[in-house]
DNA sequence: TTATGTTCCGCAAAGCTTTGCGCAAAGCTT
DNA sequence: AAGCTTTGCGCAAAGCTTTGCGGAACATAA
């Protein structure tokens, strides 16, 4: 048994006949002779030969593989995008490597740059929360390096980009709630740094005035989307002296803050409150009362980002960045629906 | 602006050297001159030279990289187990490429192939659900190739692996329900081809026997972990003539299933029915009442599995399989107690 | 001046694959 | 039989890095 994974040179010598002949042969080149081309596929074939991926990477001074940057691990929404992008990914030859930002600009910086010394040949990547300048992407941007963001996004003019459509769906929601009932909408919002803090709060608003209401900035936090933030924006909206009757909580992170809150007060959803999470379907109704949410097609996100990654890498002419708008779900259960 | 990355190639035409001298010169060889060796650095530096890992690959013929197999990618405990593994072997200079099984038997054997083919230097892997023999790691264990088995392991003889103490916890866990009240403890099982399916059982019939009691067949169900099964499960044991004062089931999955169904027949926890998770703190705490949880260090679990994982790679002499069991925690929570 | 010793650097191979080009042998034509 | 084409294969370079060894240039000693 072969201690090494065996070479083209190990059948060539095997089989007294030289590299390149071995290398022909397994492609059916034609100068080859059909007799040495069976010789050496069928030994290739018992030897369990396969093409080292390092060698040809130098060759063709490729790695086939694809940096990956998330916020975070073990949320749902983002190991399902990485679901996604890595099927696409391996349907097309590729790697990844997935590194995770932790929400920090710093950190960010830092795995952009060991990817690129891992020589990825180019990134998807999900901003982090603390990143608020963007010219760390100079370098990638400028070395005409395939680049994808997704769901938080930025200098959409020049980088491709997957989102879905957060301002509609929040304006969607905002009517929703004043549908069931509710009078006092109040949003827990995001950095405004962040595109999609920024999408959801303006559709927000939007949605307010289609129902004939101003914004009252008694009703909106911002937060910096930790629970601990998130819950203290909460407590002060229970707190004021007309609170809401409705929460519009930006991400699942202050949904089930908020959520929690909600309950630790005693208040009861939707009678008291009514409340959206953005989630998905697992942990909306996981929960009493189930709740109404927003759904991502996650999977969707991380086949788009690879699919708009590989077509970047391919057309070496003119990159023209592309947007694709994915459509979020609004499921409507028990707690946005207050009893009549 | 090079489009390509730079090689010492590049730094030594344009110093007028031989490569090597660069080479040699980065890493302060003293066979060459301050002069030159301060020239390649600052060159090296300001070019923002990093060798390149391909080269270096087949060269010292290793790929820095590991293979990971897991039933799946978006579960937290999955997840959080694979950060930890990246955080070990980031720091010790590996890559890791993720493969998920899906729970099934012929990926699992795919995913090894493909993961063979790509040359990582050894693997770490959680079983699949469906995968009942374990002929298919002959090859990586005759090559000698490092091998990490965690939570559903195989062939501890042979291969090192990395545990909770399922047993002791299943055991704990049903003498808390028996102290909490519960006289007619159920357990939704799983697999008992799977290691930890088999280890809780066992557990749970060494707890009850410490109360006393013999296992009752019709309070054990044996499912496949999905969540279908789960909620058939949960339903026979509610329409028992005598149902159960108490559920123990395997996992996270069936926890769910479980107090979903619970909830759906309008029983309520832990006044009827007490109920442990097997969960991490945010699900735990997510729902009402929040669930007593046996909480897994998913973590280190999957730091330690790297580090078992990297003591192989060194020592290429004898390979002593070895085992690392780490403690699970019961956090007692409102589920389990039952109202005095 | 010659022999010996340093100092400083380059050559080349190895790791694996692909591919343009060259070359020998065999077959064919006239 | 001489010349041409075809067939079938090998050489070598390129992609990047490390490292043993050889060697030129200079310095020192006798």
């Amino acid at each position: 048994m072969t201690k090494h994974p065996v070479s083209l040179k190990d059948i060539a010598s095997a089989l007294q006949v030289s590299i390149s002949t071995v290398s022909r042969a397994l492609k059916n080149h034609p100068d080859i002779s059909p007799e040495v081309t069976a010789k050496v596929q069928s030994l290739a074939r018992e030897w369990n030969y396969s093409p080292n991926p390092l060698a040809m990477g130098l060759l063709r001074q490729q790695t086939k593989t694809i940096g990956v940057i998330v916020p975070d691990l073990v949320t749902y929404f983002y190991s399902s995008i990485i679901s996604g992008i890595e099927q696409v990914a391996k349907e097309n030859g590729y790697y990844i490597i997935i590194s995770s930002s932790n929400e920090s600009y710093e950190k960010e910086k830092e795995c952009i740059e060991n990817l690129l010394m891992s020589r990825v040949e180019g990134l998807i990547i999900c901003l982090a929360r603390d990143t608020v300048d963007y010219n760390h992407f100079d370098k990638i941007i400028n070395n005409e390096m395939p680049l994808v963001f997704f769901d938080r996004i930025c200098r959409t003019s020049e980088v491709s980009s997957v989102v879905t459509d957060n301002r509609e769906i929040a304006r969607e929601l905002t009517i929703h709630f004043y549908d069931g009932g509710a009078r006092r909408i109040a949003h827990i919002a995001g950095p405004q740094t962040l595109s999609i803090a920024k999408d959801r709060y303006e559709g927000y608003l939007s949605g307010l005035a289609d129902c004939g209401f101003s914004a009252d900035e008694s009703l909106i936090k911002f937060t910096n989307l930790t629970e601990s933030e998130a819950t203290e924006a909460t407590r002060q909206l229970l707190s004021l002296p007309k609170p809401p009757d409705a929460i519009f909580s930006v991400n699942d992170t202050v949904s089930f803050a908020a959520m929690k809150e909600i309950k630790r007060q005693g208040l009861r959803i939707p009678d008291d409150i009514s409340l959206v999470a953005i989630t998905d379907e697992f942990h909306a109704t996981l929960v009493d009362p189930q709740l109404t949410n927003v759904m991502h097609p996650t999977y969707e996100i991380g086949q788009e980002a690879a699919r708009l990654f590989l077509r970047q890498g391919k057309q070496g002419e003119k990159m023209v960045p592309m947007q694709v708008v994915l459509k979020s779900q609004l499921v409507v259960r028990a707690s946005s629906v207050k009893p009549t």
